[in-house]
DNA sequence: TTACATTCGGCAATATATTACTTATTTATT
DNA sequence: AATAAATAAGTAATATATTGCCGAATGTAA
């Protein structure tokens, strides 16, 4: 799980579902700043911060076995 | 994603493979401190720390379309 | 151009994660 | 019981995540 991954992954789902970023931060009590930092792969968020975040987006956050290379 | 569960879920993988959290500090290069505050559920460990744990348990962290209830 | 909405980023303040050090507690074994 | 290994936890120091405030940049439309 890259953070620039990461990133592109919540923006995408955040524009399908037609979100600005001021609306989603309202919305997952998350700072605007905060969110254009993971957007961008500059943060290194928390998991109750990313999960937040990640709820609001319908989204979760899941472990699973790493696959052999 | 509980912090509690995902506590469970490195401690269970970590006995899996019969390493000690000791062992897991010097593979994963985070504290020992840390890695029993996230097994008790205790921490809210960031991205870049909760990957450098899974990496070493062959673990991945991924994000999913949340299941609707 | 102007105006507006949206996103980006610098800066400082605050909150919190991480670490190191130390001691306590648990667990297993003899 | 005693000993040792492993885990838990308290404290303090450091690093960093998060936030708020502000202005800059970008894109769109009138």
């Amino acid at each position: 799980m890259e953070l620039i991954q990461l990133g592109h992954i919540i923006r995408d789902k955040r524009n399908e579902l037609g979100l600005t970023q001021e609306v989603l931060s309202l919305q997952s009590d998350v700072a605007i700043k905060t969110i254009h930092s993971i957007e961008l792969g500059k943060a290194n968020p928390s998991i109750k911060t990313l999960t937040k975040l990640l709820e609001s987006l319908q989204l979760s956050l899941i472990v699973i076995n790493k696959k052999i290379n």
